[in-house]
DNA sequence: TGGTACATGTAACATGTTACATGATTAG
DNA sequence: CTAATCATGTAACATGTTACATGTACCA
């Protein structure tokens, strides 16, 4: 594949828990191939440079699939600004969570169409698929977060919602 | 406040969406202190460092704090681990899945004895509640996806789950 | 008096982002 | 013909990690 194919596919299948950028590829992709882990075939038309995986790039990946996966790193600048809440006016902080509520939606509703999908073939990658159920249910999650906003932040009626929190 | 307390604070605050290192405190304080938006104050015991925010460091973070926050990143090595499953011996996986899911639940209790721990001072800050809500809230999906794994990966009994899937 | 937690920092490196430059091919 | 998409890459910079060096204060 070319450094083009590598972004395109990646975004499309762990796109979602694993961002990237082109610029990132091309450059590991010329330490790679430096380092023999893969071999640069003929340029086709549009200067495409499509790579090969070698031998011991095999053997590369072998040992890193091996390792243990390290815990997630979470950068949510939209929990750091409701951590700080208190320095944003009212007005403003709703129409911010209001558009990122609506960005978790549509994530949510591609991931649907997605498991859709795959519930048509039957023989498709058992693992694709539990990655997409685990996008599904972290925006369901998310989501409902965001409807619980509101009550969290005026009163906060959790447990003790008998007694009337007006304002 | 000194880097040694910064980061003990954001680690408390931020810690569950927000990780930092101390390095990067102190780079970025030398760094800010250049710029004018903290003051280096006089040392105190063991060479303590504390830092106090000028008044052009806070209008710094009053157009920081006014500014669109981007969407969330996330890198989650074990759902990177899960796409590649196909790799995976059956019972190592197995085992990752494991431990990770005993970090989840731990992390879950944790959450929930802090939300409990606000639950007796109604005049907390009820932003901080909204962030460990968030957290709550993502734990349980994680686990909950985690208990639904091994049906995924094998079978795949979703919707069709009437006719039997033998192994 | 000895270990642990406190405290600061540097250096080297790895990773990720943004802006830019360049041009080919295709669809309308 | 022209705009959009495809395609490659570089450079500069920002951010994040790891390993290390150095020492202080507290408490058992």
């Amino acid at each position: 594949m070319t450094g083009w194919d590598l972004v395109e596919t990646a975004q499309q299948r762990i796109g979602g828990f694993w961002s990237l950028t082109s610029s990132q590829v091309y450059r590991e992709l010329a330490a790679m191939a430096k380092a023999g882990l893969i071999e640069a075939g003929l340029r086709g038309p549009r200067d495409r440079q499509p790579y090969a995986i070698t031998s011991s790039g095999r053997e590369a990946f072998e040992a890193w699939i091996e390792r243990e996966p390290g815990p997630e790193i979470i950068r949510f600048p939209l929990l750091l600004a409701v951590s700080f809440g208190r320095y944003i006016p009212k007005g403003k902080l709703a129409s911010i969570v209001a558009r990122h509520r609506a960005m978790h939606t549509a994530r949510l509703e591609h991931y649907v169409k997605e498991l859709a999908d795959f519930e048509g073939m039957p023989d498709a990658d058992p693992y694709s698929v539990a990655t997409l159920q685990f996008g599904l249910q972290y925006e369901r999650a998310a989501i409902a977060w965001f409807d619980g906003l509101p009550a969290i932040i005026r009163g906060r009626d959790k447990l003790s919602s008998a007694h009337k929190t007006k304002k």
